[in-house]
DNA sequence: ACTTGATTACACCGACCTGTGTAATTAATG
DNA sequence: CATTAATTACACAGGTCGGTGTAATCAAGT
């Protein structure tokens, strides 16, 4: 039960935002008492907690390639993009819907960014990138880049835009981009 | 006296957010009775369009070189992150906290996004490069991947990264990077 | 002095919000 | 059957919200 809510509470406060979602609206659209969400819940705070913290999802390791890794990032990225509720970082949204005062929430987000930007910085340091640290953070800026401007735009060829540019990256770092059966998409 | 209304709730919607703020937090921080404000803008609405209207800027006609006006781009970019009342795109935070049912809020932030791409194009139309649009499309995604993060991290720095790409990509694409007087920040 | 328009104070509406209290109901377990 | 735990319906408290109605006050301009 307590799984259910959890993920009604996810579908909800992503696509429609958290402020804009009442307990009440998630407990009707599972059927149950708002009583029983609260059993399990003891408050909102505590339920958008569990969303964000559900949202933080390490990225499983792969065998593949780093650079087919890196790259695939934004593959999988255009795939989100083109997916029906795709709505933008939940990190971020919640960032900015919830404001700064909330030291919890930026907690968490920033966490999750430098996670990515981490995972980045290794696949580099297996490349012998020499500044990992440096590209790694480059590469996150074209990544939510790309998601901001998708929430706007609801253009998921940004992600391919960004791929582009993270191969320019990547190349300038010295790295060799195999022609992997997707050299046509080089524009 | 409209005037004023604006200018404050630019502000207390920018800073905690539009739908964190009432329509009575406005009128109380100016002073004047919530009535007031309803003679000059006929609903919250009304006043949350007005807001987004006049956070859209044009950057002003520069006679500088072209690629001193894109790199000064990230550098204006790393002022605003360091100055203290930043909290990332207005209008990415609208369309965030919103959602994707008001179309409005939609309309004018791809409006505003899309003019600084074009923008982006015709300095580097100036300069001769070839895929002037895809090209102005990354150097977009810099600027909004370094809004994101330094909105969530809080870190200025994320601009200089952003600069340093936009350097590698310019490089790419066949522009002389003048080593005027900033040659130093090349890392 | 008279008129006109803006602004004020203030009560009020209906809607929605988070969260609680309570007593009845259901379902599983011994 | 009896016990226990979860869930239910439902009312309610206390608060905020967007927005309106009204009558009084204030500041001009003629």
């Amino acid at each position: 039960m307590k799984a259910r809510i959890l993920e009604t509470a996810d579908l909800l406060f992503y696509q429609r935002g958290i402020r804009a979602v009442g307990v009440d609206t998630i407990a009707a659209e599972i059927g149950i008492s708002k009583r029983t969400l609260y059993n399990h819940f003891p408050s909102k705070d505590e339920l958008i907690a569990a969303y964000l913290a559900g949202r933080f999802t390490k990225a499983p390791p792969s065998d593949k390639p780093p650079v087919e890794q890196i790259l695939g990032t934004f593959d999988r990225l255009e795939r989100g993009f083109a997916s029906k509720g795709f709505r933008g970082c939940p990190f971020v949204n919640a960032v900015a819907e919830l404001g700064a005062e909330d030291r919890s929430v930026r907690k968490i987000a920033v966490a999750f960014k430098e996670s990515r930007r981490l995972w980045f910085r290794d696949l580099l340091k297996q490349l012998g990138v020499a500044d990992a640290e440096g590209l790694a953070t480059q590469l996150t800026l074209l990544v939510d880049g790309a998601i901001a401007q998708d929430l706007v735009r609801n253009d998921p060829s940004m992600a391919r835009a960004a791929k582009q540019a993270a191969k320019v990256l990547l190349g300038n770092a010295g790295v060799m981009l195999g022609e992997g059966k997707s050299s046509r998409d080089s524009k």
